[in-house]
RNA sequence: GGUCCCUUCGUCUAUCGGUUAGGACGAGAGAUUUUCAUUCUCUAAAGAGGAGUUCGACUCUCCUAGGGACUACCA
């Protein structure tokens, strides 16, 4: 085999959104790609005209712009190997049926589905092929005139692949090596329906991969089975010498109980199998996208990429999609299928965010305050930056500096940061923190702690710091819990120094005031 | 039912015949902290079972069990 520049591909057909599972397959397909120089093709497999749903490959498009993953070729890319919708092939396809036709390798069947089914019914496990087909109404079976009136009727047809029994069929796979199954137990696969003169998924995709000059085949373990077919066609065209290399990756499986990974699961447990938001066109049902969620896109394709995959030891597991293309090897995948671990995909969001400018959150943080109906004034929008580097952010420069907060999403910020905004309307005299620290003696700490406070001039951390410091030391009193009551109504927030110089003292006062009335 | 694939801590995995079987998520404990959290430290936690091969097996072979996929005029 001469040395090819490595082509690959990754081709959904458009019957829905992408699904997590498609992801990591089109993200392998492109970390081999790049790292080998070679091109990713995105083609659609649009052969079955009845599951086509409208919008889909749009929805597909958006979602690897969104994800990063770009494509060299394909649908809505260009290139010279095109068209790419397999729907706009037709005359490639039928040009190529008749080529295995005219070899012997396929046949005309003129069995109506209804008479499969009969048949099915009929015959426990039976199976169109060698043992079978001479019963059965077709090309084989039926002589020449016979053939040819069926076809000047219009009758329709399928072409059939003739399968050889009684020989052992290797398939050299990538990740799981040699495997070995016999032609026998293959049946004649469907190639081509003339109902609606498209091939089937078999021979669409070896015609196209061949014609595209793919040169490595990674897909879904789904299709390890039918790849001892695809290896009979690549021979019956004659292929053989360019045919691609087989990588089938294992699954992704649910993340408890039994099965692969399917869109009832992300409801049940709460997380996504979808990249984004999609509406469904016909039932108007709405399933939810990482996008939507608050993921970073680097984050679900960092996360995707170890699931059935690892560097190795030494290595961080926090990658970049640059050091995934150095660092990956289709060899190293692993061969059993991984349970799909959502809370380790919201440890990974986590990493991200926690990386992420300060600025880089302003956005979503806004949209939060919206959403909460606050009109944030020209002080708090200009603080917003400040306070979640404050608290919400706050880490540390150099070395080991490690950001803070246990957030997965800019979301979670709102609990921890609501008070910015809003002053505590009810105390929960259930929770600890309140019990603990408000007892029958804090009431008039406080109407005294307060009087102190209306007495600071500069009411900066500082300022406050001067006046309230030698306070504290000559009262002998520990104030700040029950005064984040006050302020925060609930064990949480920052340095109530830095607290108090953010609300300001007018603010400062009433919810100390109302605190004091209200417990 | 048949065919093929797979099997290391709860989960994702490292190990490419010789290791105290390592890491990460999650869990638990402690330290730090004017709250919550962070951060740090520590702990528990695994080779499905059984035969071989070998001086030696998590690693190779076989069997059993379990899991998964496929078995359409769907991809």
């Amino acid at each position: 085999m001469t040395e090819r520049k490595v082509r690959v591909r990754f081709a959904p057909s458009p019957t829905g959104p992408l699904h997590i599972g498609g992801v990591r397959t089109a993200l392998y397909n492109y970390l081999f790609a790049r790292q080998h120089g070679g091109d990713l093709i995105f083609r659609i497999e649009d052969t079955d005209s009845g599951r086509f749903v409208p919008g889909a490959e749009e929805y597909i498009l958006e979602s690897f712009k969104w994800l990063g993953i770009k494509f060299d070729e394909g649908v809505s890319f260009g290139g010279d190997k095109g068209p790419y919708r397999q729907s706009e092939r037709r005359d490639i396809y039928r040009e190529h049926v008749k080529q295995l036709i005219d070899n012997g390798t396929a046949y005309l069947a003129f069995d109506t589905p209804e008479e499969l089914d009969a048949k099915r019914k009929d015959v426990e496990n039976f199976q169109y092929d060698a043992s079978t087909r001479l019963a059965m109404r077709n090309s084989l079976s039926m002589s020449e005139e016979e053939v040819n009136s069926l076809l000047e009727s219009g009758a329709q047809y399928v072409v059939r692949f003739k399968v050889e029994p009684g020989e052992e069929i290797h398939v050299g796979d990538l990740i799981r090596g040699d495997v070995m199954i016999n032609s026998s137990i293959l049946d004649d696969k469907v190639l081509y329906k003339s109902a609606d003169d498209l091939p089937t998924y078999h021979l669409a995709n070896i015609v196209d991969d061949h014609l595209m000059e793919v040169t490595h085949v990674i897909r879904g373990e789904e299709w390890l089975p039918s790849a001892p077919l695809h290896v009979l066609l690549y021979r019956a065209f004659g292929w053989s010498d360019t045919q691609p290399q087989f990588a089938h990756l294992p699954l992704l499986l649910k993340p408890v109980g039994n099965g692969k990974l399917s869109k009832r699961d992300g409801d049940k447990l709460g997380f996504p199998v979808f990249p984004l938001e999609w509406h469904d066109p016909k039932s108007g049902e709405v399933s939810s996208g990482y996008r939507e969620k608050g993921y970073l896109p680097e984050a679900v394709i960092n996360f995707l990429a170890l699931l059935g995959w690892n560097p190795g030891e030494g290595h961080d597991e926090i990658m970049s999609l640059e050091e995934m293309v150095k660092l990956f090897d289709l060899t190293k995948c692993s061969k059993n299928g991984a349970k799909f671990d959502y809370v380790k995909a919201a440890w990974f969001n986590h990493q991200y965010l926690i990386r992420q400018k300060d600025e880089d959150w302003v956005p979503a943080f806004d949209k939060l305050l919206k959403e909460q109906g606050i009109e944030a004034t020209a002080k708090q929008e200009t603080e917003v930056v400040r306070m979640m580097k404050l608290k919400v952010v706050e880490y540390t420069d150099g070395e080991g500096g490690k950001k803070k907060r246990n957030i997965s999403f800019v979301s979670d910020l709102w609990p921890l940061t609501e008070f910015f905004f809003r002053a505590p309307k009810e105390f929960d005299r259930e929770d600890k923190f309140v019990r603990k620290n408000w007892t029958e003696t804090t009431a008039g700490e406080m109407t005294r702690f307060a009087e102190v406070l209306s007495t600071v001039e500069d009411f900066t951390v500082e300022g406050i710091k001067q006046v309230v410091d030698p306070w504290v030391e000559e009262q002998g009193l520990k104030p700040w819990n029950a005064w984040r009551v006050c302020l925060v109504g609930k064990g949480q927030g920052p340095d109530m120094y830095e607290l108090a110089a953010f609300l300001g003292k007018e603010e400062t006062l009433s919810r100390m005031y109302y605190a004091i009335k209200t417990l």
